[in-house]
RNA sequence: GCGGAUAUGGCGUAAUUGGUAGCCGCGCUAGACUUAGGAUCUAGUGCCGAGAGGCGUGGGGGUUCGAGUCCCUUUAUCCGCACCA
């Protein structure tokens, strides 16, 4: 009898649904295991074959934790507020409340069908208000936090403000925006709208004027993981640069945090080093340079002061305002000219011509205060404003840039590190002798680093300081579909709604475009304000608000009181294991991160860090086919014949291929042009050629799921998914082999039954021979599924199943374990065969078999003879003799003493249970 | 330019972590059963060679009794970052 798959699964999939089979509660007996898949956005193609790889691999992973006592957490939802999800809406003409619901019904489904075992009575999507209204309770807040730089923690706001009542900001340590200094009685003497505006400096989210990434042809604006090349990630469109009034998280207060913590995660190495790339701490100093005869100074960031005597030149960001201050009237009219070509200058244009040095001298100089020296202060958009202080102190000789920059410009280059001619390239490295250098000549650059800051420390015209390329995170988007702000305006001032009035409802718009005037869609409804009439804000929160905080959320998902309770949270603790895409490294992942230790410091959540181990799974590439036209003709020639004529190459639907076969039938029918097309084969066939490339509609090489999952069956295809390769590598998807999983399959029911379909497992006790491979198996499974190496677990199941059919095995001992072990991948069959072994509950709670050892002792070890470490023959040899009777034993050896022959043996080289080599000459 | 990863049969891959290279699967070859086969089963299948045997883990070099695995060097591909001072 054959196996049925279609009604097994069915029935399977059904008895889950309506028993609960995969609902978790809290449960104190047993320890818990949080798996988490990074829950995805639903867009309209609906799945394909590679989303579902990670999925497979942590549904494996659940289930097998599950057999192995824990009370696992394995929950999903769906990221549905955002950017794509709005784009997709307005293309086909609908509201993205329909499409975001008609998508997200058609996940669920085709995640379903895979048999997944997510609790779904713990789904969240981002953009119910039950679920938004803590995303709104998160940011307010915020809002209502400073951080402590001495205490390195977030504290409510009102202890800033008594501090500010008591000493003004003198003694405040606190990561803030720009703040000059004030006393109490400055603050106390402040309107209200003063005191306002100053506190935002300081709130962990504030409003800010800054220059954002502004897409125009998107209408919003973009935070830095979403600009790559200066394009938008989301359809490519330019970005500019542009000074905008925006909602903005203070993530770099906790960017040392976010560094320092990076180290006890086990995480990749690469995934760790691009967080890092990202936060980009660097070390050095603070030093001002006084502008000759002027009060002004210019503040540089600089990470070589040791280098400071070499400093030839300034340079100032086109857009720092200092920079007009100092320009001299000569130079006043050129200036403005450059600064206007600069802002002229999209992102990408910026970036793409590195190459090409432009600058403009101002007129004036400024006095290095090391050397005495006049040194001219030029602008140049190699300098960026946004970085440090946008201001720096050029060092020709050790820095490429300003190397380049001073040969264009023809400024004085002195070197001050010895170590290499610098005629042709700056000496970059941080090694060396210092020359030139006065107070640190003849010192190594390290202990003139340490020597230099101190020095400028002491004389006051400067400090130590550590700097990180990581921004504050914009949060404002000019866009729908989002979370709102829960603020309102009086007289331009933010103010945020009562907490107890939470969620702020996204309200309902027909037409969800911006205003004539460019103002966000919110701003074309005349209600959206308060019931005294105060105007809400008209912009939305960005897709990564509701995925920063969704994996506590799933800890307690119907609470209407709190975002988790203590006793949730105190159980479920944190995510053990995370399996998503690297596309998240620097977004998602630092955004949550930061999300987290904000809720970590109020207390709301008892772990610093969210996600204890991450994976990364590959990402699943097309396989394309490709058919080979005759030119001006509609004859198709077969590959191996096509170079016998001109071709022109074309897509075919690789589900219209089979092993790089195509179906003549079905081609013709695919495209109506195709329809009286003629075919040249070989060998009566029609063979393909391929191509590996992205996954996409336009090759005609997508892979839906559920087209495998009608062929095969969801277990063939969860097996199938696995044995492609190692989890974290990339690979294509290539469905040809997939035959061979799906035999398994069916050999492994076949150990069940007779060729008449009847049950055959019998109570008999098993051989040694059979509790051996048994045992062997489930050793061997155990240890790969702990280590996420699910292929190579396949394929000892092949193995298994392979060498119980030909003992033609059905001994219920052995078959029974082997099926709770199977039952992770393979969840239906087993299910089926479960409940034929006459259970009545849920393979789901079965017990994972334990490893006899027993069983895999033997008594002899094949030895592998080698002659000079070339393998000759192998030899048994019993397991009990040591290195003297295992030399004794092959010295006896006929084969051996052939070997040897009339060679000298100089030694013999015996491994205890690995090898033996005889070395001779 | 900087950083990371990878490289093994016709293809996807495996290798007890320095010890028999190619497990498992696809494909291919031959055969059995069969009305039929895109079912099932049996045997074979790294390359060269009739064979003995030789060669073989991107290339070159090294350490070692022994290297896919360690070290040096080089090449190719993929990914990330990139005027970050």
């Amino acid at each position: 009898m054959e196996y049925n798959f279609r009604a097994v699964e069915q029935k399977w999939q059904k008895y889950w649904e309506e028993n609960n089979t995969y609902k978790v509660d809290i449960d104190t007996e047993k320890p818990k295991y949080y798996v988490l898949d990074m829950f995805p956005y639903p867009s309209g193609a609906g799945l394909h074959v590679g989303h579902p790889l990670g999925y497979i691999a942590s549904d494996i992973y659940s289930r097998y934790k599950t057999l192995e006592g824990y009370n696992v957490l394995h929950p999903m939802g769906f990221d549905a507020f955002g950017l794509p999800a709005e784009q997709y809406a307005i293309q086909f003409g609908k509201h993205p409340k329909v499409t975001t619901e008609q998508n997200i019904n058609r996940y669920k489904e085709q995640l379903k069908n895979i048999g997944l075992s997510y609790d779904w009575s713990r789904e969240v999507k981002t953009s119910d208000p039950q679920y938004y209204k803590w995303t709104q309770w998160t940011f307010l807040r915020m809002f209502n936090h400073w951080f402590n730089n001495n205490t390195q923690k977030a504290e409510p706001i009102d202890t800033l403000i008594a501090e500010f009542n008591k000493n003004g900001n003198m003694l405040v340590n606190a990561s803030c925006s720009p703040t000059p200094k004030f006393y109490a009685e400055v603050w106390r003497g402040m309107e209200e709208k003063e005191r306002m505006n100053i506190l935002l400096n300081y709130r962990l989210a504030y409003r800010a004027k800054t220059l954002v990434n502004w897409c125009p042809n998107l209408g919003t604006v973009l935070a830095n993981d979403e600009v790559k090349e200066g394009l938008s990630v989301r359809g490519g469109h330019p970005v500019i640069q542009k000074p905008m009034l925006q909602w903005l998280i203070r993530v770099t207060a906790y960017a040392e945090r976010l560094v320092n913590s990076l180290d006890n995660l086990q995480w990749t190495d690469a995934l760790k080093e691009m967080q890092r790339n990202w936060i980009g701490r660097s070390q050095g100093a603070e030093v001002l340079f006084p502008v000759k005869d002027s009060n002004l100074k210019i503040k540089v960031f600089t990470t070589r002061p040791d280098t400071i005597y070499g400093a030839t030149f300034m340079v100032i960001a086109p857009e720092n305002p200092l920079l007009l201050k100092i320009t001299t009237e000569q130079y006043a009219s050129e200036i403005k000219e450059y600064i206007e070509n600069t802002k002229k200058k999209t992102e990408r244009e910026r970036q793409a011509d590195v190459k090409t040095i432009t600058g403009q001298f101002s007129g004036d100089y400024a006095i290095n205060p090391f050397t005495n020296s006049e040194i001219p202060i030029w602008t140049s958009d190699y300098v960026l404003a946004g970085y440090g202080t946008g201001a720096i102190m050029a060092v020709p000789a050790h820095d490429s840039r300003d190397f380049a920059f001073a040969k264009y410009f023809n400024i004085p280059i002195i070197q001050v590190v010895s170590g290499a001619e610098i005629t042709e390239n700056s000496y970059d490295a941080k090694e060396g002798t210092m020359i030139n250098s006065g107070i640190i000549d003849g010192l190594e650059v390290k202990d003139a680093m340490t020597k230099i800051i101190d020095e400028i420390e002491k004389r006051q015209i400067g400090k130590r300081q550590i700097n990180y390329r990581i921004r504050d995170a914009i949060f404002s988007r000019q866009r729908y579909w989002g979370e709102p702000f829960p603020f309102y305006y009086k007289d331009d001032i933010a103010y945020p709604i009562d907490e107890n009035n939470l969620p702020l409802q996204l309200p309902n718009l027909d037409v969800i475009l911006p205003t004539e005037k460019g103002e966000p869609p919110l701003a074309r409804l005349d209600n959206w304000k308060t019931s005294e009439g105060y105007q809400y804000e008209t912009s939305t929160m960005p897709g990564f608000a509701g995925s920063s905080a969704y994996f506590i959320r799933f800890m307690d998902p119907n609470n209407d009181q709190q975002l988790v309770s203590t006793e949730a949270n105190n159980y479920w603790q944190d995510v053990d294991l995370y399996i998503g895409g690297t596309e998240h490294a620097v977004g998602h992942l630092i955004y949550s991160r930061f999300w987290n230790k904000f809720l970590y410091d109020l207390g709301y959540v008892c772990k610093d860090e969210p996600f204890k181990k991450l994976i990364n799974q590959g990402m699943i590439q097309g396989r394309s086919n490709f058919v080979y036209r005759i030119k001006n003709t509609n004859t198709f020639v077969s590959y191996n014949l096509k170079d016998n004529y001109e071709v022109t190459e074309l897509y075919a639907d690789v589900n219209i291929v089979n092993n790089d076969v195509l179906d003549i039938e079905k081609f013709k029918m695919w495209n109506p042009e195709y329809q009286k097309a003629e075919f040249i084969l070989e060998d009566d066939k029609y063979i393909c050629g391929w191509a590996v490339e992205k996954m996409s509609k336009s090759m005609y090489n997508v892979v839906n799921p559920d087209n495998i999952i009608e062929q095969y069956g969801a277990d063939t295809l969860r097996l199938y998914e696995m044995f492609l390769g190692p989890l974290e590598q990339s690979k294509p998807w290539n469905t040809n082999s997939i035959e061979g999983v799906y035999k398994f399959i069916n050999k492994f029911w076949r150990l069940f039954f007779d060729k008449d379909g009847k049950f055959i497992v019998t109570a008999e006790t098993p051989s040694r021979e059979e509790f051996k491979i048994l045992h062997k198996t489930i050793k061997k499974t155990k240890e790969d599924i702990e280590k996420l190496s699910l292929n190579t677990s396949v394929s000892a199941f092949m193995i298994c199943v392979n060498e119980l059919t030909s003992l033609k095995c059905n001994k219920k001992e052995i078959l029974e374990p082997l099926t709770i072990i199977l039952s992770a991948f393979a969840p239906h069959i087993t299910e089926e065969i479960w409940q034929l072994l006459g259970h009545t509950t849920s393979i789901r709670f079965a017990t994972f078999p334990k490893v006899e050892e027993q069983y895999l002792l033997e008594t002899q070890i094949t030895y592998p003879i080698a002659l000079n470490g070339k393998t000759k023959f192998t030899l048994d040899i019993p397991i009990d003799f040591d290195k003297n009777a295992i030399e004794k034993e092959i010295l006896n050896n006929d084969k051996v003493k052939q070997l040897i022959d009339n060679k000298t043996v100089i030694k013999f080289v015996i491994v205890p249970n690995r090898m033996i080599n005889i070395v001779v000459k």
